[in-house]
DNA sequence: CTAGAACTTCAAGTAAACTTGAGGTCAAGA
DNA sequence: TCTTGACCTCAAGTTTACTTGAAGTTCTAG
């Protein structure tokens, strides 16, 4: 077990996993995707500044709706790689993020309030029911896996 | 190509992959996970009900906002094999997944309003940002991929 | 100083959602 | 009838987001 006897800006692998819910493992792969950085000690074991907890949180928030981890990365990169971000360079990054998520949200209400109004409409061929005739068809995701 | 000669119901495997918008491959795919049905032609080829596309639409939308295949599966499964659902099986689906919808529209909504609060505080070190402060931390996705 | 928990790397495994390819069959217009 | 595009199956490949395991090293409490 780390106790926190040092006051300094390194929590070590476990202490971030701990905080975060995460698994050392994922940790080590974020690393390796450029997600987080880290500094080693002499004896080459990583250490995370407090930081870091937060940025996982963000990634994880990110990820719970929707985004691959190449769209967060693509959204971390907004922000400054040493120093700490500023109000524009939030600015930046939400601006361009908004639209994004004003588009997935809206797509969510839009399936919870089809679903509601086929409850409502008592349509029972569901032939000429909003919820099938809408043009969401197209492949709209791309190719690929999800 | 395909000419429609037929007025009975029965679409080529290449007649829905044109109205939907996906690859014959994936229809495949579909089929032997079990989320559509088809016929067989004596000479072993697919013949789909036109049912099929507002189902594959359907299966489209509810993936699109995040549901996976065993869960567009599961929803499905709500309604009935043989005859056309009633009202009451959509009261059901419905019922079942509202809350479900609702919470990842509102985990959506949270993350946007966080990213816009943030260039709006002005806070600069985010120490105290709402954005990261907030109990998003574990995970509540589980383990394995996505 | 030493036991053992916690850390290290690297390679390989896993699940989801498909796609791609090989090798062959079916069907409809010329 | 013949040709050719559309279809068939089955196996293997792909990407994402990790986990698991092996084999070894570091750190710290006792």
């Amino acid at each position: 077990m780390q106790t926190a006897r040092w006051q300094k800006p390194s929590l070590t692998i476990g202490d971030v996993a701990r905080r975060t819910g995460l698994a050392t493992s994922a940790l080590r792969f974020y690393e390796q995707e450029a997600l987080i950085e880290s500094l080693r000690t002499p004896g080459n074991q990583r250490r995370y500044a407090r930081d870091v907890i937060r940025r996982v949180s963000f990634i994880r928030a990110a990820q719970r709706v929707g985004l691959t981890l190449a769209e967060v990365r693509a959204m971390l990169d907004d922000l400054p790689a040493g120093r700490s971000p500023t109000r524009e360079d939030w600015q930046k990054l939400a601006s361009r993020w908004k639209p994004w998520l004003d588009e997935r949200i809206a797509a969510l209400e839009r399936l919870r309030d089809r679903l509601s109004s086929c409850i409502g409409c008592g349509c029972l061929s569901l032939d000429s029911c909003a919820l099938y005739n809408s043009g969401d068809a197209a492949g709209s995701l791309g190719p690929g896996p999800r």
